[in-house]
DNA sequence: TGTACATCAGTGAACGCGCGTTCACTGATGTAC
DNA sequence: TGTACATCAGTGAACGCGCGTTCACTGATGTAC
């Protein structure tokens, strides 16, 4: 048992760390600060230090986050510059980034006006509008913002359903590879079963 | 000022009926069996009576609301035969009847294994595959199945976006119109913006 | 019509708990000179 | 190389609060006879 220093080094990473990792667990709402700094090893106050207030932490997950998720998509359609893989992609950070993908999509539980935040969402928004713009043409009269929301939708709503345990049992347990299959249907005609 | 009688009545049905009132303020997380006493008038001990306790009273909320999905997509399906109307009911759904839209979708919250849970879901999930069920022809060597997911992705990924205020400001303020424009995407190709 | 009694709805006091937040503090670090 | 000092990270005690749950109880209802 090495005792520990008292300045801990990067007690902000760690404890963003450890936040997403109880979020997981517990969920969102049920994380407490000092829940927090007792799976840190660290005093109940030392989160309020870092963060100001149980506001301030989720407000933080929730900017890291978006971030996360902006480079992600970003990569993703440099790497194929297919909407759908970067739908795929989508589902799998919300599978992958659970925590940060629920504390995300809960502006109740964050400051949604702190600047760090707004900067991280807009990443994320204009990655998704960058894939959406890389469909071959705009349908005539539309600027395609009608179809960025329909694939917007159809991925969260995937995701959240997914990540809610609502989908029958034998989808199997992966949801990429399901996602893929889902999304066609609205993304890619040319190998997807259709409703038409 | 009446004096209040004793027995209220119907105090379950009215304990249903302002928790759900709280859940829309506050969310879900954040109702207490004390508040909700204290809205209702009532003792605070008197709500653990008719649900046991907290995951009781969220438990009979998701229920309600299984059962009202299931009850409107059935009667929509009935009026107009139509997929698209049956998808923008459920949007209106969620946002008329936010507070047990929310605790459907948070099995955490509640007990999943409760038996009138459980029918209840089952009939928003038939009524759901009644619809998919009209489309004019499956594809060949599919079972629909694919469709259906995508379907209730898209319309329920639209709900949670809108719900949480996820969507541009600009977008307006009535989210059935909004959600059938978005969902002709996918559902109704003959009158429809396409991607393809 | 009246009485006894079982049943159920709702009460109110009590308990113990974990929490967020504040605040004066102490330990460690690093920079200026 | 050494010393002084500002700055910052983290501590620990204290506070007040609302909560869930339990439990013995009392008031009201309605049914059997």
């Amino acid at each position: 048992m090495t005792s520990r220093p008292y300045h801990h080094g990067d007690l902000r990473r760690e404890l963003l760390r450890r936040a997403a990792a109880m979020i997981d667990e517990v969920g969102p709402t049920h994380v407490s600060l000092r829940a927090l700094a007792r799976r840190a090893g660290v005093s109940h106050a030392a989160p309020a230090h870092h963060f100001g207030d149980k506001r301030g932490l989720l407000t933080a997950v929730a900017a890291e986050g978006f971030t996360l998720l902006a480079d992600r998509l970003t990569a993703v359609l440099a790497d194929t510059g297919e909407l759908l893989e970067v739908g795929v992609a989508y589902v799998e950070f919300a599978v992958t980034h659970r925590a940060h993908f629920e504390v995300m999509f809960r502006p109740d539980l964050y400051d949604p006006t702190a600047p760090e935040l707004l900067a991280a969402r807009s990443q994320s928004t204009h990655a998704l509008a960058a894939a959406v713009g890389t469909l071959p043409e705009a349908p005539s009269g539309t600027t395609g913002r009608t179809e960025e929301l329909a694939a917007w939708s159809l991925v969260h709503g995937f995701a959240n359903l997914w990540l809610t345990g609502a989908f029958p049992p034998d989808l199997g347990d992966d949801p990429a590879s399901a996602a893929r299959q889902v999304a066609r249907v609205l993304f890619a005609p040319s190998t997807a079963d259709h409703f038409h």
